[in-house]
DNA sequence: CCATGAGCGGAAAGCGCTTTCCCAAACGAG
DNA sequence: CTCGTTTGGGAAAGCGCTTTCCGCTCATGG
């Protein structure tokens, strides 16, 4: 009756207390393909539960030869856009039983290999990744033979957005988000635009651009190399690329910012001018926190927790034989940071 | 120098292929007290980069009787409170080298006990618990029962904001914070206040709304009981209790939102009435992400990262004989939303 | 009434490590 | 030169499970 006087209570404790055999305790209480008579099933129920015995995973792992632990890597939790991939993640890890370790890169690319080396360590059953997309081909390299390992050591791999990898990947439709976000924009009548792009090396800042670019080019409309600002891929990215842009680029009467919280920080170096009502902003994401912001956002909706959820699914179904990709759009929502231009 | 065939490299394979004993390989590559010659330790490894090794840390856990992995579990990891904290808490864990396994429960107490468990199975170095604060105290008490056990089996517990369980605690100043801003709001000439309260038995909430009626008592004035309104504690329950208070209160100058996405969902409500403009509204946590709303909001700034942090360093302290508490402060901020009254 | 096999409990092997214990060699002191 | 003492490699004992294999009991059928 007893619980162990130093660490927890054991398998053994519980057979011992059941008069059972190992054997019998461990088809009992943790499942197996074998019966047990109810009887002794019961017995041993009751002893677990007298022991307050919880099977130690780590062993259960040794023996099993696998996990239950998913791992998640991310650029940064704090981001709203990571934070909700994360959420529905986790959300299907815990359908499927799993435990979600996750880790937060920083933007540190090394930091990604580490982590993955780590959750290799770990025997992970499945590891996705979110947000690795720098063009730096020597640590995607690196990052590339880690996950071979991984997957060569019996784990299954997901990426999100990068489909630069042979694994399987969700692919976010930046491009053509952004190419339609620019249609309907020159549809508002807008003709004088700006980019808040993010920093070089970023490809989902670069494929938003490109993105837009064709839109535009498909409306006979352009952005002029100098009324491109560069800045961080956060809200002080935007801002201070918003304020460069006044200072030194052309005039422009929207400004598409290629992601939320960018286009925030744009909105608040125009207030900062006295110009918020007078230069529209375009957003990426619809992150949900700034759906409130005033004026509204014009952005580009991604189902944020959809994404997160396909990942480890795709990431939990039957290995297929060659990388899968599975390709989701985004949606142009037009709100008041974009009047247009009654005019036109 | 091939890799195994099947699964991962194991020391075995790393001593086979240095041409030592398993007991060198163990100590030449995962350290331990025991000296190796540098000669040896060299060839080991040399066989473990060839072989791509990487310890089991199933393996290493059960040998060595603890694991590098800490449970943090959050209400909601979409939530821009729980996801700073997160952030601090895997900083901490990220500079000694710990893994964290992460699951966020949605507001259900029993989901809290059951990964608690789940993280008892994994034996779990230690576990940070931010958000309990129901009232219900059947399932406190089995969350105690499951913590207790937790602890007796070695590991560490830290909770933030919930000083009900006896084990080490960040304790958060709700109260007082929410007073600090009860008296500032008073000095800005208000008088006739509002309050959005979360949903009964949360007690974060509950502590913020019994601080402002102290600071507002203490500048000899209150909150008559209906201008209170209730609702969820997130954007839509602001917005909701907003619209409730408008229709079914008496007129008030100044409302007081229990948290900062409250305070966002009313402002929304205000607006859709067209009274952004007419009554103030003070929200409580600081948001990074709501720093830019406007009208600017007035709230009580919580250091959430250091929250996380200040969590995970508890934990992985040395253990103190009574259950500690470190006290964190709010600090009001006064922003836009709460111009104050000019005639008075 | 005996051969057959289904059903189920138990002994023991094994998962991949760490660590204790043992032992040989090298070394320093008397 | 002898006798402790280090020093460092290797054998083996676990860590707490799962699972294979073995063997006993009982039901079944010819």
């Amino acid at each position: 009756m007893t619980e162990a006087r130093r660490g927890a209570a054991t398998l053994e404790d519980v057979a011992r207390e059941a008069g059972v055999s190992l054997a019998t305790a461990s088809r009992a209480v943790n499942g197996s393909t074998r019966n047990v008579r109810p009887e002794i099933r019961e017995r041993v129920e009751r002893a677990a539960r007298a022991l307050n015995y919880t099977a130690n995973a780590q062993a259960q792992a040794m023996a099993r030869g696998r996990t239950n632990v998913v791992g998640l890597v991310v650029q940064d939790i704090e981001d709203p856009y990571f934070s909700s991939i994360a959420a529905g993640a986790m959300r299907v890890a815990e359908a499927n039983r799993l435990i979600v370790s996750i880790a937060s890169t920083q933007r540190r690319p090394d930091k990604e290999i580490e982590y993955v080396a780590s959750l290799r360590g770990l025997r992970a059953a499945a590891i996705v990744i979110a947000g690795s997309r720098t063009d730096d081909r020597e640590a995607l390299g690196r990052l590339g033979e880690e996950l071979a390992a991984f997957e060569r050591s019996g784990g299954r791999v997901a990426l999100i957005s990068q489909r630069r990898l042979p694994v399987d990947t969700v692919v976010v439709a930046n491009r053509a988000g952004a190419r339609d976000l620019a249609a309907r924009l020159a549809g508002l009548g807008y003709r004088r635009f700006g980019v808040l792009a993010g920093p070089p090396g970023l490809l989902t800042a670069a494929d938003r651009l490109d993105g837009f670019a064709e839109g535009l080019a498909a409306a006979g409309l352009s952005v002029p190399p100098d009324a491109v600002a560069r800045g961080d891929f956060n809200r002080d990215g935007g801002h201070a690329a918003m304020l460069r842009l006044l200072d030194h680029g052309p005039r422009v009467e929207c400004v598409f910012a290629v992601n939320d919280v960018m286009a925030v920080g744009a909105i608040a170096a125009l207030r900062s001018r006295g110009l918020d009502r007078g230069v529209a902003v375009a957003g990426f994401d619809d992150i949900v926190t700034l759906r409130d912001v005033t004026p509204a956002l014009t952005t580009v909706r991604l189902p944020l927790v959809e994404i997160g959820e396909a990942a480890l699914r795709m990431v939990l179904s039957e290995p297929a034989a060659r990388p899968r990709s599975r390709r989701i759009q985004g949606e142009v929502v037009v709100r008041e940071s974009t009047p247009g231009v009654p005019s036109r």
